[in-house]
DNA sequence: AGATGTGAATGAGTTCACAGCT
DNA sequence: AGCTGTGAACTCATTCACATCT
């Protein structure tokens, strides 16, 4: 059987994958070594046939009439996900989001680490911030030629997003995860992913009308 | 024709409808007032069509051979997603992201106000963050019936989230958007959007792998 | 017996293509 | 002439049902 990994894999099918690997480090903790399909939607609140579709997309990890090893699905998870290797930030935009989220990531089992932050404000350039201390925006390619950085997360204002995003992209960055309120047309190269968390609100707010 | 209102309309519809939103203001400030599908479409990297088939669930907003008038299609979408009289939040756990977030939120041209926050933690208790004084979690039935806030926002420890969630019902929030990393059983009253940040991290690092 | 893995069926969401209005 | 609004076609995603393996 083939099962070739490049079967171009769904954005919602990969963010599946994230939460079985959360709930399977959950059941780690609870000092769970087995668990079937059936189970692990029942605790969670899943599909235990879309698991198991989801799952037969990369190989056969499950034993017939058993069920899943939790450490070894955790494991295969973590390596196809590639949060076996450590990813290292810049944050791009030290507002109140810029320097909450510089706290929040890096505690992902070790995946992510913010090694950097940027900031046009000269009041918040050589602010320290966790790991780092803010440096001005124009050092920013020298920022991540030192650092090897591979993830720019972006929480400049709206305007200056797309501006951000192709520096970013001319400075060697391989991909950007957007949290400003505005369309950044992106370059093939260097995958883009929009978080716009007043959509969220707007989608809460919208079930309330 | 009918164009009833409860069809039941999709998340992603939703989503997109706040996001035409979003570029409709941005033209409101730019001084346009007359815009077509096609021309929204290439300036903001959207689909024509799917403006108009999304549009079309709830009346006809359009002129036929001219376009939409931006101020109208604005605000029948503003009233549409129920952004049109202002819902009041509380931030259920201060640390990093909560606080990031009542400061970051409130900013949605005065759809969302944060109005208060609670905390566990004695050492946060009675910081004062925006326009609010964070409160001792076992206050939370009292500042919601103080408040009359609408949404509650966990932004709890994983372990800590089911908990709070019930708590929120059981104080009579109308929904709830969850950023803890865990799955919370909703009750089908109040609704439940989870928000996972990590998993947003974690569909880039695919991308990477 | 019991759970996985998977083709087939269903359902949801998007795009096409054009009729109908201005 | 040009753009909206919409049924029909299509693509993508989920669910069903069962053959297959331990």
């Amino acid at each position: 059987m083939p099962h070739s990994v490049w079967n171009e894999v769904s954005s919602p099918t990969i963010n599946r994958l994230s939460l079985y690997l959360q709930c399977l480090r959950r059941l780690q903790d609870l000092g769970v070594r087995k668990v079937s399909s059936k189970e692990l939607a029942q605790r969670f609140l899943l599909s235990a046939t879309q698991i198991r579709k989801d799952l037969a997309q990369f190989g056969e990890f499950g034993i017939r009439g058993v069920g899943y090893d939790v450490d070894l699905l955790a494991e295969h998870l973590t390596s196809l996900l590639g949060l076996d290797r450590r990813r290292l930030l810049v944050i791009v935009g030290i507002g109140n989001l810029g320097s909450a989220l510089s706290r929040y990531f890096g505690f992902n089992h070790g995946s992510f680490q913010v090694v950097a932050g940027v900031d046009v404000d000269p009041k918040v350039v050589g602010k320290k911030i966790g790991g780092f201390t803010v440096r001005p925006s124009q050092d920013l390619p020298a920022v991540i030629a030192e650092t090897n950085a591979e993830i720019g997360v972006l929480t400049v204002p709206p305007d200056a997003a797309q501006e951000n995003y192709d520096l970013l992209v001319k400075a060697g960055i391989r991909a950007v995860l957007n949290f400003a309120p505005a369309r950044v047309r992106p370059v093939k190269a260097v995958p883009l992913k929009d978080v716009d968390l007043r959509i969220f609100l707007e989608e809460i707010a919208f079930a309330l009308r």
